[in-house]
DNA sequence: AGCAGGTGCTTGGTATACTTAGCACACATC
DNA sequence: GATGTGTGCTAAGTATACCAAGCACCTGCT
């Protein structure tokens, strides 16, 4: 549910984005919807900020508009937050938790004399 | 849309990714749904990969883990990823290589630990 | 006047994301 | 042995994302 923001927020404005993109590309609402494979009412709905597609929708309706997921992504409120702020400089130790060959131990164990060398921080 | 692939593709891996994530942090079920504002039974379930959690779910767990919403949704498999994963296993030797607090003896340590760890190649 | 084909929108239902209550097991402390 | 607190998981319900069918309106054609 996240809040009241479900209705009020940034969906709204989404869904005026997303009608915006749309007639800027001559689509009709059927049109679009058959490209993004979702129904034209639905599509209806959520041009009108009723319903807040899913991250799997949006992603198919950004590609049927040719903008970017991130676009998308940032137009729903979804990436915001202030880029990376905690994680920004940890190249090294955001690597290392990404790294799918590691196991969690061997995560935290080479995450620990990362940290032992450069002075923690 | 994501007919069969729902439950056996990207997403199951998405649940892993977040399990490491939370184990890496140290956090048990309950703290990160906590955190999350999600219902822990949920969290579960979306551990397990029985649920595809909405953009909205996936940015909060991000956000609770101090992870970019952008790698999450990378994992998720829902943003074109050009990036991020292509450098999952030269990523960490990489990030180390070009980290300006480590000496070269400490980068080479590091990177030989990386590398029995992950069997190397 | 009629119908054919376009537009966006409403209705009613199904699938699934998500929650609250509670189970089953492990490890303590009494 | 009992009691309390931790863990992850199950069951059953609610909320909502999403779809198929169809309505109301407009425009052009014959």
């Amino acid at each position: 549910m996240t809040d009241e923001e479900s209705r009020n927020g940034a969906w709204r404005t989404l869904g005026e984005f997303i009608r915006g993109q749309r007639e800027l590309a001559n689509l009709s609402m059927r049109q679009l919807a058959e490209i993004a494979k979702i129904s034209n009412p639905y599509l209806s709905q959520v041009e009108r900020g009723l319903y807040k597609p899913s991250a799997d929708v949006l992603k198919s309706i950004a590609n049927a508009l040719q903008i970017s997921a991130e676009t998308m992504y940032a137009q729903a409120g979804l990436l915001d937050d202030t880029r990376g702020e905690g994680e920004s400089h940890h190249g090294v130790e955001h690597a290392i938790k990404l790294d799918p060959r590691l196991s969690v131990d061997q995560k935290e164990a080479l995450i620990r004399i990362y940290r032992s060398f450069t002075g923690a921080g």
